[in-house]
DNA sequence: TGAATATTGTATAAAGTTTCACAATCCGCC
DNA sequence: GGCGGATTGTGAAACTTTATACAATATTCA
């Protein structure tokens, strides 16, 4: 997506990665050590040439008439997306949401940590969610240039995700998680995705009858 | 995606209605009665083309030299997916999750309705969460038949998505929105979506220097 | 050892998606 | 009324993505 001067793998393609990684965590749940394109794609409903292609773009990760061993796949993958590391992510907005997210255990073993959780409202600045204590919205943006924070989740209500999201890029945060329903724009060098339940619901009812 | 005899339009372009949907609202709530392919592009950052091109599938619905009507073309795109009704959807785990679900405000004028929340752990059923008294899981699939509910969110740990999807779907339910971090599998009638957050910040953290 | 089976990586073909470019049309204004 | 500017809808071209098919290689087991 941005500029690479590199081969340039496809976008779609690092969409991908994820799901092979999650797909292959459970297979090693499962005390398996090796596994196949064919049952990769079988659990995730994706063909399995898709996933020899996408993998290939990396380099050859598998064995011929073997497959693949889950362990090394998971950490090459895990090269790929740069998650051999474990990036700080800064919640903004202690609502119900904001709350949830806080609270939500899956992150951890998955490459982020939870450094702070920010809000506005005087009502919950300073009360305790999960193991945070509320921080006022005032001094984020001091907060994320000391200690280089470069990964945001936006909770706040759609009125003032833009304006926060401004914060946070003027503030040096270069990928932005946007739960707010409504499109925010960002600069190119500044990665953003959104999650909104709503427009998925919208997508299925395409499909139902009546 | 289903198997339709019709013209069949690409998947694709039905999920960019919801947000073309979204935009619209918004243009709306700022008083404005018309617009055009080109601000709506510019604001989700998809080209003017593509706009046209995706709305044309069903039918004319701007004009030239002018644009589109905003709240003709709302009423339009919500005919094509169907929500010109209410769907009343239920919630399935009432973890912190759940619970932020269940609060949310954001589903009520965008064509959905909570209808309510189910729970297996003796802990929280007959708990009062936001406007739901928690229900226990055993009586779920007698609630969705009775009610003919069609739509289910899931917000169960990963190891239970699985059966408990079995269970709704069992019981009638034709879409899934599947918050649990795990792929699970449904007959081809029955459209699932994915929400995992982890996903998508591993998805940003592949261009994220270091 | 060698035959049978499994599986990758990839070249090529097919299918799907986006962009381009422009005729047709509408609106406002002189 | 007619000119200038704006904007749609769409056919064709360009580009992207997925599927097909198979040579190469590994494993198992008689």
């Amino acid at each position: 997506m941005p500029g690479n001067g590199a081969p340039a793998i496809p976008d779609i393609v690092i969409g991908r990665l994820p799901l092979y990684l999650r797909a292959l965590s459970r297979l090693r749940q499962e005390d398996k050590q090796v596994t196949s394109s064919h049952e990769l794609g079988k659990r995730l409903d994706i063909s399995s040439a898709q996933i020899r292609k996408d993998l290939s773009h990396f380099g050859g990760f598998g064995k011929q008439g073997t497959g693949y061993q889950i362990d090394f796949l998971i950490e090459k993958l895990q090269d790929v997306l740069k998650i051999n590391q474990e990036w700080m992510v800064v919640v903004i907005g202690a609502g119900n949401l904001g709350s949830a997210i806080s609270h939500y255990r899956g992150f951890q073993d998955r490459g982020f940590r939870i450094a702070h959780l920010f809000d506005v409202s005087p009502a919950v600045i300073g009360q305790r969610i999960g193991e945070f204590v509320v921080r006022p919205l005032s001094s984020m943006s001091e907060t994320i240039r000391e200690e280089s924070i470069k990964i945001a989740m936006l909770a706040v209500p759609a009125e003032h995700a833009q304006s926060v999201a401004d914060l946070l890029v003027e503030a040096g945060v270069k990928a932005i998680l946007n739960y707010a329903p409504i499109n925010i724009n960002v600069p190119e060098d500044v990665q953003i995705q959104f999650i909104d339940p709503v427009t998925h619901l919208q997508h299925m009812t395409y499909y139902l009858d009546d």
